[in-house]
DNA sequence: CTAATCTCAGGCTTACTGAAATAG
DNA sequence: CCTATTTCAGTACGCCTGAGATTA
């Protein structure tokens, strides 16, 4: 007979619980994006695309916090599957512009399903009215994410 | 002049918040903690011990979902710093068992303070009550993690 | 000449898998 | 003989650094 219950003195600390949570909804979304070889990066990249339109890879990358260098190895594997375009922009040589294909798009909708499935495990037992307001907290705190 | 609004597609899901928000938490704890050379397991390895006494390490890793393979390296850190002491169980002579030192005491109350200066700084666009919110609701979600 | 963009190699950490050694 | 506990080697991923090639 094991005891599984959390110390208090971790519990008690909210960045605790934060990143426990975190860390478990980020688990399960990987979990159903591996069946389709994707990951959650994929996904975010989509989304910027989808909803901004083309970006230089720098500005995709500075938008979602992904890494220039590891933004790289991403978008090779979304040009694998057809999901982006990535061309050359004329006006500065440099830079590649990167777009959603719609087979991307298409693609982005089926993960955002997925993405809320989990959701809905994930958030089980808050009602409606709980589940709104933790995402208005949880929005405010991103919000500042960056002040130090 | 670089865009850095995040993606509406993202930001509608609380899963993506709890995965980013968390993130940043984790990060800056790490940050404070690298200080000190330790990190977030030792902590809660400290927390578990000091809240519900010695364990084996099997026992420790089921309650914390450390890896066994993960915990001896972590206990070998902490031994080191005189932080815990391991010893053979009589009875069961396959069993560590693990104990928290008077330092670790000591260590684990200034790990404490840091992570609440942390949470100081990833909270502070919340107010106190909207804090007790957070942490309540968060609270009820970690305890339903196991639910599938 | 300097700076920006992209690419590549590699380090470090966390999380996990599989297998060995020891003990029950 | 089979299981439980701990340990160790190795894989995969995320995150970061540093260096090189190309272009502005």
């Amino acid at each position: 007979m094991t005891e599984t219950e959390t110390p208090p003195s971790l519990t008690a600390l909210t960045t605790y619980l934060l990143s426990r949570v975190g860390k478990d909804a980020r688990g399960r979304i990987a979990a159903r994006l591996a069946r389709r070889e994707l990951r959650m990066w994929h996904m975010a990249v989509l989304a910027a695309l989808a909803d901004f339109g083309p970006h230089a890879q720098r500005d995709l990358g500075a938008r979602l916090s992904i890494d220039p260098s590891d933004m790289t190895k991403i978008l090779d594997e979304l040009v694998a599957r057809g999901h982006v375009d990535r061309t050359r922009d004329p006006r500065d040589r440099r830079r590649f512009s990167v777009a959603v294909s719609p087979s991307g798009v298409r693609e982005l909708a089926r993960l955002t399903a997925e993405a809320r499935a989990v959701q809905d495990e994930v958030l089980a037992p808050l009602d409606a009215r709980e589940r709104e307001r933790l995402h208005a907290l949880l929005a405010k705190v991103f919000a500042h994410r960056d002040v130090r």
